[in-house]
DNA sequence: GCCGTTTTCGGCCCGACTGTTTTCAGTCG
């Protein structure tokens, strides 16, 4: 059982007692705990094999602990098997429409017997939504298109991929009548890998022209929602962009507002209400002696604060967290104890590690890529074509490679202020071995070894292929630990947590791969090798001279991974880093 | 259901927008 499909099990419960009308703080409990297990390094079923405490885990109490027991047990929660014969499964499936939630899904249920998104379309072709008390002509409309685009199934974009969307619109807001600041906030400020929508805060004095030019964007596809101070567009491409404004007196409160996480602010601001203040958008006020905060004006009581974001966290007892952290994983205890972690840059980095050139499937040659690692204010670079048994087309054999070090020496002779290192991509064959010989392996500056073939393998023996590979004395690397694609192909199923302590015992470097849609090792893992003390490597693996700037993206990850330089080893100056080469050869 | 150098009971973040309402519930951020 995976932790996904147990978080799975979990919001389904959740779902259905929200439809049922349950306690919000109940239901909340449930979408907390699946928010937990989704976000830990180490399978439950291992932590619960392993004798650990779950009540320990944030969010998990006595009774959250059993249920997770049953459900590695059972694979599944016998009070979601007893929910389930009032309500089927299927309703929650409406609650992913916009405009739906557990409410209307009950009524639609109750009155109408509608219990799937199907039905719900049939229901309002015939005309019996808009019929309903609380419904009408608009809100049928409305879910009518909510089910269009939810079978068009706009999914969550590759954080790259939004980065193409998200330049030009924000050239297009800067050109708004009386912009002072435009801040992109929400899970894109954040670095997460995927985004739902692009979440963008404006300051300015007239909103209202702000909201119109937002809205006259020629890319913007349709207007959801448009409010005085806030706004909601999709564009042609899919994305959803939500834009909000607020005045220069706020401008740190909404920063901190929008950055999010969602469960971050709920946590600072519980903070707040513990020390008698309201945090919201607009700022952070005393609530007045005697009254209840629920009826206060937005910004009514003693302004404490709201222009900065540090004054957010400076009242609660904070220092200022870098956005990356901010998911309510620990970064708040972290904050008030001054032990926030100093994260890695772009500039800690001073080497790139993986890359492909023309010997394998790389678009450029050796020297295109080391000059262009040398303009990226580089100290050294790999290259590190595949070895042939690789599935991948154009992989050396020993002759190439041969070949192939004879031409890096020659351009070795021509480049001046960057080294350039013989690696390779290797292969780790099924059982364990590697797939070039060990005299020639002696003779690479640097070696990865990655899993390219059955990649299906059962855990055990996976787990045991991978360590086998790792124990090999002329191994640096081991190449995105996990395999995994994102929305293209799942991770092996392999135990992290042993390869982390073998790489750990080994000397070998774990891999963050870079390529927006690998970034693998995720963030969780490399907080966990953090934990554990490994080593990582940062590496573009860059199929072109302009793949290399995906550095980037994985700075993003190890930053929301709380890595700092010391655990990355291409933040090492050459000179030092080639001791840490020839370290195990030695 | 969780949680606690203010609590083991009684709190649980806070606000914008829409559609339907005759004063606000529902949904979403
Ligand atoms: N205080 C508070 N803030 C919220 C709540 N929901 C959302 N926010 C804030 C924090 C979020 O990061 C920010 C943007 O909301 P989004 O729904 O776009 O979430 P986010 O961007 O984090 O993730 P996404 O990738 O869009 O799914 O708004 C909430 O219930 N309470
Ligand atoms: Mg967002
Ligand atoms: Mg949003
Ligand atoms: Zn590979």
């Amino acid at each position: 059982m995976e932790n996904v499909e147990i978080a799975r099990v979990l919001n389904e419960y959740a779902n259905l007692l929200d439809i049922q009308g349950d306690s919000p703080f109940r239901v909340r409990a449930y979408r907390n705990a699946a928010q937990t297990v989704a976000s830990l390094s180490q399978p439950v079923a291992q932590l619960i094999e392993a004798g650990e405490d779950l009540q320990q885990l944030p969010g998990i109490g006595s009774s959250m602990a059993e249920h997770l027991q049953e459900i590695v047990e059972t694979g599944t929660l016998s009070r979601l098997e007893e929910v389930r014969r009032a309500l089927p499964s299927t309703l929650t499936e409406l609650m992913q429409l916009e405009h739906l939630g557990p409410k209307k899904a009950r009524q639609l249920h109750d009155a109408l017997g509608i219990t799937s998104v199907s039905e719900l379309a049939a229901a309002i072709d015939a005309g019996k939504v808009e019929a309903l008390p609380g419904f009408g002509k608009k809100s049928a409309a409305n879910l009518r298109h909510a089910i269009d685009a939810f079978e068009r199934r706009s999914r969550r974009f590759l954080l790259a991929d939004a980065d193409q969307f998200v330049r030009p619109l924000l050239r297009h807001l800067r050109q708004a009548p009386g912009i002072v600041e435009l801040e992109v906030a929400g899970s894109y400020r954040r670095r997460q890998e995927t985004v739902g929508d692009i979440d963008i805060l404006a300051v300015c004095e007239d909103p209202h022209p702000v909201m119109q030019h937002f809205q006259a964007y020629r890319e913007v596809d349709r207007i959801e929602m448009a409010g005085p101070t806030r706004g909601t567009v999709i564009l042609r491409s899919g994305l959803q962009v939500d834009l909000r404004i607020v005045p220069r007196r706020s401008y740190g409160a909404a920063l901190h507002y929008f950055i999010g996480s969602k469960a971050h602010n709920v946590a600072v601001r519980q903070l707040g209400v513990e020390r008698g203040l309201r945090i919201n958008e607009y700022g952070i006020f005393r609530v007045p002696k005697g009254k209840k905060a629920d009826d206060l004006g937005t910004e009514e009581g003693e302004r404490i604060g709201g222009e900065r974001e540090e004054d957010v966290f400076r009242a609660v007892g904070l220092v200022w967290i870098p956005p990356e952290l901010r998911e309510d994983r620990g970064e708040i205890q972290a904050a008030q104890e001054g032990r926030l972690p100093h994260l890695i840059t772009l500039d800690d980095i001073r080497g790139d590690l993986q890359m492909h050139s023309t010997w394998s499937d790389g678009a450029h040659t050796i020297e295109e890529m080391a000059r262009a690692c040398q303009e990226r204010g580089y100290e050294y670079c790999a290259i590190t074509d595949h070895s042939q048994s690789t599935r991948v087309a154009g992989g050396l054999d020993a002759e190439r490679f041969r070949k192939q070090w004879e031409e890096i020496e020659e351009i070795r002779q021509r480049l001046d202020g960057i080294v350039l290192l013989k690696g390779v991509e290797l292969d780790i064959l099924p059982d364990g071995s590697l797939a070039l010989p060990d005299d020639m392996l002696e003779q690479f500056d640097i070696v990865l070894i990655a899993v390219h073939s059955q990649l299906d393998m059962p855990r055990a023996r996976m787990t045991r292929r991978v360590l086998k590979a790792l124990s090999h004395p002329a191994v640096d690397i081991l190449a995105h630990p996990t395999g995994r694609q994102i929305r293209k192909r799942a991770p092996v199923d392999i135990d992290l947590e042993e390869v982390f302590h073998a790489a750990k015992e080994c000397d070998v470097a774990l891999e963050l791969d870079a390529q927006p849609e690998r970034l693998d090792l995720n963030d969780v893992h490399l907080h966990r090798a953090r934990e554990l003390g490994v080593k990582v490597a940062i590496d573009s693996d860059a199929h072109s001279i302009e793949h290399l700037r995906f550095m980037s993206y994985g700075i993003d990850q190890a930053r929301r991974g709380w890595l700092e330089r010391q655990q990355v080893v291409n933040t090492l100056p050459w000179p030092k880093f080639r001791r840490c080469l020839g370290r195990r050869r030695a």
